[in-house]
Order: structure tokens, then sequence, then C-alpha cells
DNA sequence: GTATGCTTTCGGC
DNA sequence: TTACGGCCGAAAGCATAC
């Protein structure tokens, strides 16, 4: 049943969120099965201290002793103490192989496909469902099968008329679930909902909202829009008052390669000693270079990021006249910024990171570049 | 007023 | 309230151009 109107059509669009289930800890459980009853903790160890570092991902048992995202790793020992846990360093590299046999499979799921981040990917079904919400249940549930029987690992899939709704959607049930939104049902599924639920309402957001009395994206829904927009400006009070109402057109669309690639570190020690810094700069230089060789690739901005003392963020960047390729421009670019930085800042240096964007594609005739200049590139 | 470019910060995973 | 990683894209803020 399509009902068509110059060439547009009128039906919902059925988009689908797949969110594979605590990702990373996942991945080791199925690497090694007699983890599977214990507290998993999988972190980003930064070398500084024994147990400096961050939580990546926890699975199930681990978060049911407190144990989150971001967590500082010796509050999560702290939490597991006197318990067979397990801490695990990231290997990154093979989540990623992981995580691409995975996509494969969802790829195969939808008309057009966007993968977010290394765990997560939003399917438009809308061609092969015809519209209907019946259809894509079906879908999915012969997609979570799939990646449970050719994986080994369970995913949370959530099904709504738009990307807003199938992301809130998938969070409902989790782990291994699956929850469909019907269009007529977005406003009474959304209104019980915590406010904290809506992309964009962090913290900061949520605690003025509280002092608004809006707990609720219903809460929300009802409030006047004029006085969102005095609370959180424009564009924030607007979106604020469509996501409350499950309004979001955002298209589901093919994402190309990364459109930046940086490098980050920690300091053995806070510093503002520019040789020190400048030494870790270089290493991570190299690394960026690789990267940006090996996609065969030139920048044409170089970004410098310090994490502070006190945890602040603080970025400097420049444009180039013209794209490079260069190792030593890099560093050389990167050295100078960081001094500018320093000049600029007070506090000492904890971590350190370098960042390559704004890329050109290479010619593969070089005698035309060569004739042409690198003008416009 | 609108579009575009550049730099910096914010926040999700 | 404080501990603390390494990425990424989006948004914000500002300047300049049309």
């Amino acid at each position: 049943m399509v009902f068509v109107c110059g060439g547009t059509h009128l039906e919902s669009r059925v988009i689908t969120l797949v969110d594979l289930d605590y990702f990373y800890a996942q991945v080791e459980e199925r690497r090694n099965p007699s983890f599977r009853d214990k507290p998993v903790v999988v972190c980003v160890y930064s070398g500084r201290t024994e147990d400096s570092g961050a939580v990546s991902t926890a699975n199930y048992v681990a978060r049911e002793f407190g144990v989150k995202s971001g967590m500082p790793i010796f509050l999560a020992k702290r939490k597991l103490k006197d318990v067979d846990a397990v801490f695990l360093p990231m290997d990154h590299a093979f989540y990623e192989e992981v995580s691409d046999d995975v996509m494969a499979i969802l790829r195969g799921f939808a008309d057009i496909f966007e993968q977010v981040g290394i765990d997560e990917a939003y399917l438009d079904m809308t061609r092969r469902t015809s519209g209907s919400f019946e259809a894509a249940y079906e879908l999915a549930q012969q997609l979570r099968e799939e990646v449970k029987a050719r994986e080994n690992l369970t995913c949370s899939v959530g099904v709504g008329p738009n990307k807003l709704v199938a992301k809130i959607a998938a969070d409902f049930q989790k782990p291994d679930g699956l929850t469909v939104v019907k269009p007529e049902r977005v406003e009474s599924f959304l209104a019980p909902l915590p406010v904290k639920r809506l992309m964009g309402v962090g913290t900061k957001i949520g605690k003025m909202m509280e002092s608004l009395g809006i707990e609720t994206v219903g809460d929300l829904a009802r409030y006047d829009v004029q006085a969102l927009i005095e609370a959180f400006g424009r564009n924030l009070g607007i979106y604020l008052r469509s996501a409350s109402l499950g309004i979001d057109e955002a298209p589901v669309q093919e994402r190309g390669e990364p459109e930046s690639i940086s490098r980050i570190s920690t300091l053995k020690e806070d510093s503002r000693d520019l040789e020190a810094i400048s030494e870790r700069i270089a290493e991570l230089c190299k690394d960026v270079h690789v990267k940006v060789l090996e996609r065969n690739v030139s920048f044409r901005s170089v970004g410098l990021i310090a994490v502070l003392t006190d945890m602040s963020i603080r970025s400097r960047s420049k444009t180039l006249e013209s794209p490079s390729r260069d190792l030593e421009v890099l560093k050389d670019i990167a050295n100078e910024l960081v001094g500018r930085l320093l000049d600029e800042v007070e506090l000492e240096v904890r971590r350190i990171g370098v960042k390559v964007s704004r890329f050109t594609q290479q010619e593969k005739q070089k005698a035309l570049t060569d004739f042409i200049g690198n003008r416009g590139r």
C-alpha cells in the first residue's frame, strides 16, 4: 500500500538501529567463554601508573557492581574488590575485525546503511518492508538470529519511523532486545521516558530542565515553545520541541571514510616542558602520518589537542595554504601550535594529541597535477 | 540577510 | 564530589564575502 503524491511517499519511513551489546566486553566473552559469568571490564590503560586509565566497556555482570563506561580503573577495581573479575586491555584491532564481520551481515538487511561508530548502525528498511512495521519486526528478528548464529553476538534493536525513535527504542530493552514503535505510537512511547534519553540532553541541560519542572519527554512536549527557546536558545529550543514529539527528518546516509585522523596520549607526568612534549608529539605525528599514507590522502588542516592538569581541554588548529602529506610539515606545525598554546595557557599539560583533517585525494595521473598545480585541491 | 570558511568546544561511544 | 582514555562528528562562535 503505497500512496504517491508528486513522487513523494506520504507513508512513514522504516528505520532500524542495531546496537551490539556491551560490545568490547562481549567480544572478549566470545573469545574466552569462561569469562561469561564473571565481571568483565575492558580498559584503556594510560601507562602513567599501574591502574591509571579508564573503563571503556563493562559487561552486565560488572555493571551490577556499579562499574560504568568512563569510570577510572582504580574505582572499578574498588567496586570489584574481593570479586573474581576480569580486567582486560583494549584490543582495538580485534574488535574492528569482528565489527566488520557483523556490519557486513547488517548491510544485507538494509536499503541504505549507515554505520555509526564501531558497534552501531542505522538501517533504512522502508523499501524492502514496503513501509510495514510488521515486516520490519520479522526482518529485525531474522537479523538478530543471523548475528547470533554467525558471529555468536547479541544486539539490541529498535525500529521506528526515524533515527531518533529507532535509537531510543533500541535503548528501551537491553541487552538482547527488540522494540518496535509504530508511527501512531511514537508520542505515547516517548512521553513517560526521562528527558535524559533524548540526544542532546546531558547533565547540564538535564539540570536546567529539572529546575523548569521538566522530567519526562511528555513534560517537554507540553512545555511552551517560546519558553524553551528563551531557556535554551533558538536552535536547541526548537530541536528539543520536535525531539519530544519524536520528529526527526535526518536521512540514513552511507558514511565514507572518517573526516579526520587523530592520535592522543597521556604524558608520563604533567608538564609544560616544550622539549618533553615535542618528543611525544613526534611519535603521535608519526602514527598519524602512517594512517594518512595508508589512506593515500593529503591534509589541509592540522590540529593540536591538549588535556590540562584540571582535565579541561584546549585545542589549536591551522589551515595549510596547500594540502600536504609530509611528516616534517606535520611535526613543524604541531610544534608551532603547542608553542602557541603554552603561551596562552598557564596550567600543565596532562595529555597531548595531534589531528589532521580536510583531506584531499591524490590524483592518479601525476603529469596532469604537475601541470595544473595544487590549486583548488 | 545568507552563505561559507575557520577555529574551538562539546558530548557520544 | 572526585577519580580519568582515545577516538570521532556535530555544534557553536566568530569573521568575511556576496
